[in-house]
DNA sequence: GATGAATGAGTATTCATTCAT
DNA sequence: GATGAATGAATACTCATTCAT
């Protein structure tokens, strides 16, 4: 029994040692920029050895996404058990979007990933639609959460707004050159534009469907 | 001379065949998953071709990342000749986004691009330069506009969100599997998400250096 | 114009050349036995080239298989042109085998070939309609010939013992290590061989179906 | 030591199992086109176990090899101790080609696994000389029975006669794709066949060394 | 005995790029 | 100018085999 048991903890610590170099490759480099020849390496691991982990190239990143959805779900149901105002809620949301940044910031990239349109070995419909449920779930939980702290049917846009803007912000921070400003936006940065979308959402009484 | 000009914009057509080509593909397949055979193809044209126009795979996604610059700057410059309300710059800005996302939807893709670390062919450091001092101009003259709508030395950071929004925003609603919202923001939510923004901005009276 | 059609002649040569290579290969290792590589460099060509005048492995081999389809063809239908007794008949359909084996002496093996059950790159089924059509009518040609010649309604029968012999002797003699006789068999066997038969098919006159 | 017979009787049984899948596996996908894994796979155990009774793939195919050589060999002899017409002791060994056929379907095959000229581990010429060997006594035997059945010195020819057409109509029957007949040869064609080939052995008088 | 893990050497195929015509 | 032909270096993935437990 020992041994099993120590077998799989093994097992699973090799599995996440490959993610884990899976993880910081794609964030340099794309999915298609990440070779499995690169992730042995990264891992002093001989390629055959890391089929033997996974079965595909695909299968790794799909089990990377996975993590990520999970990490999601996990934080979102923490926050949604706390009690606080509406403005501790959107400052606790945004801190949450940068630990899911810090600790599975390939998440944003996978996206790239997943919208490739007719790669040959595409992800199978049900793992497809796993991901697109899991997801889904996920935003809701962000959206409802929203509702309950701002009322008013903003819940889906807030979430919306919220979490572009995060993502939009982290390329914009991540990428070595920057297009826009001369320098990437800093923490305090940051800090100022949760405040600026807090103050929009909370002091925006007036509004209402007059696209 | 009238053979020659005839023959420069010939020359200039074919090139912007081969870039309206790339871009495309860029589009649906990234950088690293984009070929030099498919955008050979995709114009009618042999890859040996392709290679006599541009002297390389990168040489063709930097045009277009040049292109992009441009475009940007004349919008921008437009904008700024213009007198508006602060609101109505904002939404201002907020359609010419949109514009830049219609006619050269690529450009949010070039980041990652030239995010590489260590690839081969790396763009010289001349043309880096170029890139990086371009786009700076551009994000400068964005953050002056909107200093001029919004006062208080605000227009950085004001820039900073609402590129950082817009970027996020386009990027959710183009991939294909949805790793957040069940459905795609619409015009309607991009609509709706300005006013907030704007909301935020103006009534946004006591902010301040309190990180 | 005559650049073109040089260019052609080129190029029908170095299919040609492929093809020749593949064939030596394919008679001593068979279908997954032979790799690309050792094609390439039977050739001295690189394995790159190969893959430019022939979109992949099958389709080399596929090019084989319908040379030597047409061979049969054209061979049979010269044959149902002559004007013999039937012992001669059977003696140049005999002799006829003797140079498919010389010239297209892969032709036996291809039948594994396309016998495999569950490849993935599998014969698209258009291709395989084809060949099963083709050599279908080669073999009617063959029991047409053989009716002819033997009447009695024994010609389909007829084909299948020569050519089947035919193919069992050839496989015998071609296999290094001899299954079956210490020695393998001669050309004067081979002659002794179709003597037997043709004394069994023409001084047969009491047959029937007393199965 | 009826525990080292226990366990000499399950060596063998296991050693079967895998003999068993290899044959299967042989027969539809030829020897390169099987793998040790699907062998595994296929007796359910894992590939260190096979390799752990049987030292490499080579040796699992030879064992295979030595299987139907020895069932030959118990055939024949058997054949050889009846007293039959000639007529009879021709039906009788097309009969037993067929049991050869069905229950080691795979022995012709195993004719092209031991053509191959310079396989990397190829079998030693110890096992090769045995081989030879003991295919040769069993061909002799072959041609022993039918020289008594026949006389006139053709024991050599007949078998060679009978052995490659009932090879070669094995052969084309089992194909998938039918090269040559548009249906694969019945069992009352096969009929049809022996009794031509049994006539033309039979009533063939005048022959002689007339090439 | 049995097996999970590990790997060096392949295996078909693709890619960006060059060059002679 | 334009292109067919050619290729070295990759690329995802497989294979027979070994070894520690």
């Amino acid at each position: 029994m020992g041994v099993q048991e120590r077998r799989a903890r093994e097992r699973a610590a090799r599995k996440e040692t490959i993610l884990d170099a899976a993880r910081a490759l794609l964030l340099e480099q794309g999915f298609t920029g990440t070779t499995t020849k690169q992730i042995a390496e990264h891992c002093e691991l001989s390629e055959a050895t890391v089929f033997f982990y996974f079965k595909s190239k695909d299968e790794i990143f799909i089990s990377l996404l996975f993590e990520g959805i999970e990490f999601w779900c996990h934080g979102l149901e923490k926050i949604a058990g706390l009690d606080l105002t509406p403005e501790d809620t959107l400052a606790r949301i945004w801190k949450f979007f940068g630990q899911v940044h810090t600790e599975h910031p390939e998440y944003y990239q996978l996206s790239a990933f997943l919208a490739r349109p007719r790669s040959t070995t595409d992800v199978s419909d049900e793992v497809r639609t796993d991901i697109i449920q899991l997801s889904g779930k996920n935003f809701q939980k962000l959206a409802d959460i929203l509702e309950n702290a701002l009322g008013k049917g903003e819940g889906r846009v807030a979430a919306d707004l919220l979490w572009a803007s995060f993502l939009g912000l982290t390329l914009v921070r991540e990428s070595r050159i920057n297009l826009g400003a001369p320098r990437h936006p800093t923490d305090r940065d940051m800090n100022r534009i949760i405040k600026l979308i807090t103050h929009g959402l909370l002091s925006d009484t007036n509004n209402g469907e007059r696209t």
